[in-house]
DNA sequence: TACTTAATGCAACATTGTTGCTTTAACATT
DNA sequence: AATGTTAAAGCAACAATGTTGCATTAAGTA
């Protein structure tokens, strides 16, 4: 992998993404640096981000993309992405439920390399 | 619910989506009918016909937006779309997979109301 | 046939994401 | 500490996708 640097900007957004219990969309984070960097900055640290993976991206299923970190890596294991995200209808927040695994049967004729599972509904604080 | 009406363009679009084994994308369907109505009156009868149940809108992991038909609409049942997406990433392709129903345990302080499961990987038509 | 108003077309705008290119600065090497 | 390399930032312009307002058209009803 090309060698990446630590800049200002990339320090910034992953603290916060690292700090928040929600994912966040590029809006927010923009808001958030309020003029810190450059917009076009933001869309290329969180590029760089998801590539490194350190931080995972989210779309939620109403289309809006968020990013949250990955702070679920499990030590001896491939790092997966593949967990539910909650998605609440009342205060948008969108969180990772770890420890959460969905099961299924798919006709074998398929192969499976990615699971993406979203519920929507009322998270525990809006509850 | 106001009165709709049957105009060329929602009859076109509706039997589009219907007779198509796979989901459409808004710039797919513009294609396809190729100057029969505006762009607007796409993205307006899409609208229409989400709220009246005759489609449905299907986000990707990537962020695409699909439409594809609901004929997997039971007797004595609330209508649900809460079935399986496969999201092929050779042909791009999106479809349902219908009877087939994820399982999860989830903390009884969430409300679940919509799931939404996406799978990506290689569909049979791939393998 | 006439009436009502849902639906369309068009233009303009909004949002979100991308690309090219120059300048800046991170960090390795000396 | 000074220097060199090049990753990353900033800026401007563009592209894709979706939205809104308003005048016009036409579907369904009386």
């Amino acid at each position: 992998m090309k060698n990446t640097r630590n800049t200002p900007s990339k320090t910034a957004i992953l603290e916060l993404i690292a700090n928040s219990k929600v994912a966040l969309s590029h809006i927010e984070i923009q808001n958030i640096l309020n003029g810190l960097c450059d917009r076009v900055t933001i869309y290329r640290v969180l590029e760089r981000l998801v590539n490194q993976d350190a931080i995972h991206k989210i779309v939620t299923p109403e289309g809006t993309v968020k990013y949250a970190s990955c702070n679920h890596k499990e030590e001896n294991h491939i790092h997966s992405h593949n967990h539910i995200h909650f998605n609440c209808e009342k205060c948008l927040a969108v969180t990772c439920l770890e420890n959460v695994e969905p099961s299924f049967i798919i006709p074998n004729n398929y192969t499976v390399k990615e699971v993406n599972f979203t519920l929507t509904g009322i998270c525990p604080d809006c509850n």
